[in-house]
DNA sequence: GCGATCAGGT
DNA sequence: CACACCTGATCGC
């Protein structure tokens, strides 16, 4: 869930998917898809307002962004001033100050998104430098060279920064099949079961969201069918998506919903209470499109995974795997990178971190491990705060926009490894210190990637990490809990990002974010959406209220017989590992069962497997809560002592008082 | 009555 | 299986 506070600091009098708070003051809006966790505040009283009394500010989106977000009747004041773009058109934007008058200049370029329908990655391009705020997106690795925007002439363009969806910027996450692999796998699932008679049906467990609509229509042209849903209004606009969805309950496919679409379906009945018309009981499968992950060095499992008698799970994902961000990094290597999403488990620091490796001029700090108070450099001298943006202003200018050609991908990751002081098969960031509060490098051991999808939780969650401190990016990033200091309301002041001093980079010292991440509930409902029923249709059967199927219970694919275990496409297999060499789908038989890990196996597989559970068993412990100091973390580096509150007072005054602060160089 | 927030669910 | 929602309870206005 994106956590972006919703303004870029090159930018920031321009707000983009958060519409709350301080962005009420906004000189232009930014919808980058129309997912509930990116349009905060957006039907908020305080902003229509706003709206009406202005004449300048508009919301900039897709034209099917602003279908979608219209078709919602919540959304509706917002027609006259959406300001729909084309896609891959650069366009002039003139942000106007109404009460001053005065105005900038601004030059946005939308980038699809492959995310959902209308989703959008935002290029912008004025005097503060090339940004690209990538909204929630999928890149396929090389993705990025194809985009002819992000580049300039054969040329990867200069990008300052990039706010990144780094949902899955996890090495946990290294792999997410594609989505080819994901749809061939469903699209297989599927015609095996629809295919065997009238009377199998399918059932398409998806969440209330705009994104399978690529699932509908490739299943809809591959078995010339359309899917049954709650509505389509919505699509009114889109033919290419309008004509493989239908309100009629009469077809194989469904992926309509019902609040108690779980039991309904336990009680072999779909969501919509269809049945066929001469009685003959349906025979349901659910799919339930999810996440599935695979380490680095992990065996590829199935996307297909049986879960109960007729209920599988398919992968399925809206976002870039860490691999592909990592390639999508690689490519463009911006100077700066911030994440808009803190991955489950980890936190603000520890991904802030990671992502610092991906940028320009970053890469041999591969080596960095940590240097006690070493890096002080100058003393800063008006600098309300300190915050963990200020090492941007480190190297700025210090390098060419580096030659890099569209599609030079296999170069570019070449040359990203080469840049790696240690040559090793891992990824850059796998030997570092994740934090500099985190007791020891290494103390969370990624090389042994998860090899099972089961990991909990347990950890991390509220880590209170931390003082109050120099808020910065944490501010740009989140918006809670920030407590009480006016003066750093979110936002970089204008000229507050001295570029020409190198600021003491306190997020080595101290962490500056709070985890309270807890802007996830918007309690609107995108759909309101009645479903209009289509008079042809209400006569199919006399009784089509669920409550009146509940007498016939026949297990829907109880099957002995279901022996739809696809030898699949062995395809596409980087055959680097033989013992990799399995189907992209495979449904494991009934008999095996596969309510547990342990069971997701077969029997050629089983002994890696069970290793592989093994290893995960065996991997280190979390962080303990006294590893994670809850003030702030002076690290444990072997040559480095704790500073003395006496010590620790002078450096402050010191650098309160503008002075130079010396500090011991080790060797 | 409304919005914001949180807990809990899929 | 971790995304993008739901619903329902509670609180403040």
């Amino acid at each position: 869930m994106s956590s972006f506070a919703g303004r870029m600091k090159e930018y920031p009098t321009v707000s983009l998917d958060r519409f709350d708070r301080e962005n009420l003051h906004a000189r232009a809006y930014f919808l980058s898809h129309c997912h509930k966790d990116h349009m905060k505040g957006l039907k908020g009283p305080k902003l229509k307002r706003k709206l009406q009394s202005s004449r300048t500010v508009r919301l900039y989106c897709s034209f099917v962004t602003k279908e979608l977000l219209l078709s919602n009747p919540k959304y509706a004041f917002w027609e006259e001033y959406i300001l729909p773009l084309e896609l891959e058109s650069p366009t002039q934007i003139s942000l106007v100050d109404e009460a001053s008058g005065e105005k900038e200049d601004l030059v946005v370029t939308l980038l699809p998104a492959g995310h959902c329908p209308g989703s959008v990655m935002f290029l912008f391009e004025g005097s503060q430098g090339n940004v690209l705020y990538t909204g929630d997106f999928r890149f396929a690795v090389g993705d990025a060279s194809r985009i002819e925007h992000l580049h300039s002439g054969s040329r990867v363009k200069d990008i300052q920064t990039v706010y990144l969806d780094s949902t899955f910027y996890d090495p946990r996450f290294y792999q997410i099949p594609t989505r080819e692999v994901c749809l061939n796998g469903i699209l297989e699932l599927v015609g095996n079961w629809i295919t065997q008679s009238p009377y199998h049906v399918v059932w398409l467990n998806c969440k209330a969201a705009y994104g399978y609509e690529y699932l509908f229509t490739n299943l809809g042209e591959e078995f010339n069918t359309q899917i049954h849903v709650r509505s389509l209004g919505m699509f009114n606009k889109m033919p290419d998506i309008l004509s493989y969805v239908t309100t009629d309950r009469r077809t194989q496919i469904h992926a309509c919903r019902h609040p108690k679409d779980e039991e309904f379906f336990q009680g072999s009945r779909l969501p919509c209470g269809c049945t066929a018309s001469d009685g003959t009981p349906l025979r349901i499968i659910s799919i339930k499109p999810s996440t599935m992950w695979f380490g680095e060095r992990m065996r590829k499992t199935n996307v297909i995974i049986k879960t109960g008698a007729s209920s599988f799970r398919a992968c399925f994902s809206f976002h870039s795997s860490y691999s592909e961000l990592k390639d999508f990094l690689s490519y463009l290597r911006p100077v700066n990178i911030y994440p808009s999403v803190i991955p489950i488990g980890l936190t603000l620091t520890q991904v802030s971190q990671m992502l610092r490796l991906m940028c320009r001029n970053q890469s041999d700090q591969a080596a960095f491990v940590y240097k006690p108070l070493g890096v002080l450099k100058r003393s800063m001298v008006e600098r309300p705060t300190y915050d963990s943006d200020s090492d941007d202003g480190l190297f700025d200018g210090l390098d060419l926009e580096p030659v890099r050609k569209k599609m030079g991908l296999n170069q570019d990751l070449e040359n990203v490894k080469a840049q790696s002081p240690q040559k090793t098969a891992l990824p850059l960031e796998e030997s570092l210190p994740l934090t500099v509060t985190d007791t020891q490098p290494g103390a969370r051991n990624y090389v042994d990637c998860t090899e099972s999808n089961d990991e909990e939780e347990d950890e991390g969650e509220t880590k209170e990490e931390e003082d109050d401190e120099g808020k910065g990016d944490a501010e740009l990033m989140k918006e809670e809990e920030m407590t009480t200091k006016e003066e750093v309301n979110g936002v970089m002041k204008e000229g507050e990002s001295n570029k020409e001093t190198n600021p003491p980079k306190w997020e080595d010292f101290f962490t500056t974010e709070t985890l309270t991440d807890s802007q996830n509930s918007l309690n609107s409902q995108l759909q309101s959406c009645c479903s209009v029923p289509s008079p042809s249709l209400s006569r199919m059967t006399g009784s089509q209220t669920p409550e009146l199927f509940s007498e016939e219970e026949e297990t829907p694919a109880d099957d002995g017989n279901f022996s739809l275990t696809l030898s699949a496409s062995l395809s596409n297999h980087s055959s680097q590992n033989l013992d990799s060499y399995l189907p992209d789908t495979l449904i494991l038989h009934p008999e095996q069962g596969v309510h547990e890990q342990g069971d997701l196996k077969t029997d050629d597989m089983s002994q890696e497997n069970a290793s592989d559970v093994q290893k995960v068993q065996s991997e280190p412990e979390e962080l303990s809560e006294s590893q994670v100091s809850s003030d702030f973390d002076i690290p444990s580096t072997p040559e480095s002592k704790m500073p003395r509150p006496d010590e620790l007072s002078q450096l402050y005054r010191k650098l309160a008082a503008g002075e130079e602060v010396v500090t011991r160089k080790r060797d």
